[in-house]
RNA sequence: CGGGGCAUGGCGCAGUUUGGUAGCGCGCUUCGUUCGGGUCGAAGAGGUCGUCGGUUCAAAUCCGGCUGCCCCGACCA
C-alpha cells in the first residue's frame, strides 16, 4: 500500500478525548476513528491489524475442530424471551421493533443464537460432540464507555460454542479452549493471566477470565504469591480474621426476575467492621439481578458474613458476602494476597444446559432419551484485544507492532535520491510476499521518520542517495532501534530471514 | 442513573470573569527555499462560536431548555 493513497492522517498533538496511551496512540497513528460514545470506524491499519487477529484466532479455532460460521447481529426478541435474558438483562441489551410491529434485540451475544441452530440442527448423540465459532460484531449499550476501544459499545468478539452430550465432553473442549486461548495470545504477544471468574449474564457453572494486567484496567484481580491461587475481586475468597466483634450493617433492595415477573426484597447485610461488601456475592446468594441500596426499611432477609463474629441480632442466612482486600489471607495456603488490576480480554464459561433447558435444545441419547444438550460458551473481544496490545507495545515515538499483528510487516521509506530504487524494491518485496506500506510521499525526512515511528510498523526501510552511497538500504528495527546498511541485492533474504525470526 | 467538566475553522487551544461582532499554534492550498528526524519565508483558503429560546441597541461572552462528548462513581467483555 501507497501511503500517498492512504486515508490516514497522522495526528501530531493527542487528541483531547483520550485518557489512555494505547487510545491515543492508535488515533494519532490513524488506526481508529471515534464515531460516538463507544462507537469506532476503523481505518485500513487498524482494519489490517484486526484482519491479523482474526487469522490467529481462525488458526487456532480450526486447530480445535472448529466449523466456521456466522450468526446474525439481529435477533428476533422471541429468543431471547425463550431464554430468560430478554427479562434478565435490562437497559444494555438493544431493543429495536422493525416495521411491522415485532420486536428485535441487537446481539449483545449469540449464545441463543446457537442454542437456536443446535435445536434444528441436532437430533441424536451421533451429531456430538459439536464446536461452532464466529466473529461477529456485539452491541452492548454499556453506561459508560471508556479508554476507546477498551470499553466501547459496539466490538468485534470471537465466540466460540461446544454442544455436548455431557459434562466430560463439556469439560474437555472447555479445557482445549483454555489451552488454545492461551495459544492465540502468546501468539498475538498479549501476556494474560486465567483467573476465577463470576459467570454474569452469561449464567453457567464456571467460568475464567483471560486477564491482561495493566493499571488502566478496570477489574480487580487477588492473586496469591504462595500458592498460585488467582481470582477476580468478584469471586475471591479469602480467611476471615479474627474481628472484635464490631459490625456493619448494609440494606439493599435486590431485584429478582422470576420468568416475566419482577419481585423486590428487602435484604440487610451484616459484615465485621472492617471487611466490605462483595455485590456479585450477594447477587448469587438471593439470586437476584441487581441490588440498589435502600436504607430504613423493614428487611425480608438478614444475611450474615460468615466471618462475623458476636452478631445478636436476626440471622436468616450465613454466608460469605465479603470482598477480598489486598493483604488478606488466601483461603488455600494463608499467604496474603495481592491486587492488581486487570481488563478482562476473554472469557470461557460452562454454560452446562442453562440455556438447553430453557429453549428446549435436546438430542436423543444412546438409550432412546431426550437429554438437555450441555454447552460451553468462548468468547475473545477482538478490538478491545488490540487497544489491549497497543498499550502494551509502545514507546515515547509511537506503537511498535510484533511481526504478528502488524498491519503490515515492512514500513518503505524512500527519501531524495531513493525513490526510483525504492519503487522496484517495493514491487520486488510484494511479489515475495511481504506486506509493505510504501511512504511514497512528497515529505520531509523528518516527517515520514516521525511517522513510521508512529506507525510503528517491524521493519523500516529506507532507501536515499546517502543509503545507496552506503551501500544499500538502511534497515532499522522499530522494537530496538537497530540499524543496519543492506545490499540491494541481498535485501530479500536480509527481510525474509528476519521476519521468519520472529 | 448520581457527581463533575467540556463544546470556538480538520486537530490542539485562547477569548467568556468585565457584552461591542473572533484569534493563536499545528494542519491544508500556492510560490520560493530546504532535503536523514515534524526546515524557513511569503501569500491564501477555511468558523451560522453544539443547538433552540430569552435578556439587550448589541451575545462566543449573560440567563434558561435541549443535545453531544469526556472524567469519577454505580455497572460492565
Amino acid at each position: 500500500m501507497k501511503m500517498s493513497r492512504l486515508m490516514n492522517e497522522t495526528v501530531r498533538e493527542a487528541p483531547s478525548v483520550t485518557e489512555v496511551k494505547g487510545h491515543e496512540l492508535l488515533l494519532r497513528a490513524g488506526f481508529v476513528r471515534q464515531v460516538a460514545a463507544g462507537v469506532f470506524s476503523y481505518l485500513h491499519l487498524g482494519q489490517r491489524a484486526l484482519q491479523k487477529l482474526e487469522a490467529i484466532m481462525r488458526q487456532e479455532m480450526d486447530a480445535l475442530g472448529g466449523q466456521e460460521i456466522k450468526m446474525p447481529l439481529v435477533h428476533p426478541a422471541a429468543l431471547w424471551q425463550a431464554s430468560g435474558r430478554w427479562y434478565e438483562i435490562d437497559a444494555e441489551l438493544g431493543r429495536l421493533v422493525d416495521r411491522n410491529g415485532r420486536s428485535l434485540t441487537l446481539a449483545l451475544s449469540h449464545e441463543e443464537t446457537l442454542a437456536e441452530l443446535a435445536r434444528q440442527e441436532i437430533r441424536s448423540y451421533r451429531q456430538l460432540p459439536q464446536l461452532a465459532y464466529h466473529i461477529q460484531t456485539k452491541w452492548r449499550d454499556d453506561p459508560r464507555p471508556r479508554a476507546g476501544l477498551i470499553r466501547s459499545r459496539e466490538f468485534t468478539m470471537l465466540d466460540s460454542y461446544s454442544l455436548d452430550a455431557d459434562d466430560a465432553g463439556l469439560a474437555a473442549q472447555y479445557q482445549a479452549h483454555y489451552d488454545a486461548y492461551f495459544r492465540i495470545f502468546a501468539r498475538c504477544g498479549l501476556p494474560v493471566l486465567a483467573v476465577e471468574a463470576d459467570v454474569g449474564m452469561m449464567g453457567g457453572t464456571q467460568a475464567d477470565e483471560f486477564m491482561y494486567l495493566t493499571p488502566i484496567g478496570e477489574d480487580t484481580l487477588l492473586l496469591c504469591d504462595g500458592c498460585g491461587y488467582r481470582a477476580n475481586r468478584q469471586v475471591a475468597t479469602f480467611r476471615k480474621p479474627e474481628t472484635g466483634g464490631d459490625t456493619q450493617a448494609m440494606q439493599f433492595v435486590a431485584e429478582l426476575v422470576v420468568g416475566e415477573e419482577k419481585l423486590e426484597r428487602v435484604v440487610t447485610a451484616v459484615l465485621a467492621h472492617h471487611s466490605q461488601l462483595n455485590e456479585t456475592k450477594l447477587v448469587h446468594l438471593l439470586d437476584a439481578q441487581r441490588l440498589r441500596p435502600t436504607a430504613d426499611q423493614a428487611t425480608d432477609l438478614w444475611l450474615v458474613d460468615d466471618g462475623v463474629t458476636g452478631w445478636s441480632g436476626q440471622v436468616d442466612k450465613v454466608a460469605d458476602i465479603a470482598a477480598a482486600q489486598d493483604g488478606d489471607a488466601c483461603t488455600s495456603c494463608g499467604q496474603p494476597l495481592r491486587t492488581v488490576r486487570a481488563v478482562e480480554v476473554a472469557n470461557i464459561f460452562k454454560l452446562g444446559t442453562r440455556y438447553s433447558r430453557t429453549m428446549g435444545v435436546t438430542f436423543v441419547d444412546a438409550h432412546g432419551v431426550a437429554q438437555p444438550i450441555v454447552m460451553g460458551s468462548y468468547g475473545i473481544g477482538v478490538t478491545r484485544l488490540l487497544a489491549c496490545l497497543a498499550e502494551q507495545h509502545h514507546d515515547a515515538a509511537g506503537l511498535v507492532w510484533p511481526v504478528a499483528i502488524a498491519p503490515y510487516q515492512v514500513h518503505l521509506l524512500a527519501l531524495r535520491g531513493g525513490l526510483e530504487t525504492a519503487v522496484s524494491l517495493y514491487n520486488d518485496l510484494q511479489q515475495a510476499g511481504i506486506d509493505v506500506l510504501f511512504d511514497d510521499r512528497e515529505e520531509r525526512p523528518g516527517v515520514k521518520f516521525n511517522d513510521a515511528d508512529l506507525i510503528g510498523l517491524p521493519l523500516r526501510l529506507t532507501l536515499s542517495q546517502r543509503s545507496l552511497a552506503a551501500g544499500g538500504v538502511e534497515v532499522k528495527i522499530r522494537g530496538d532501534g537497530e540499524t543496519a546498511v543492506v545490499p540491494l541485492n541481498d535485501l530479500l533474504n536480509h527481510v525474509t530471514a528476519w521476519l521468519a525470526e520472529q
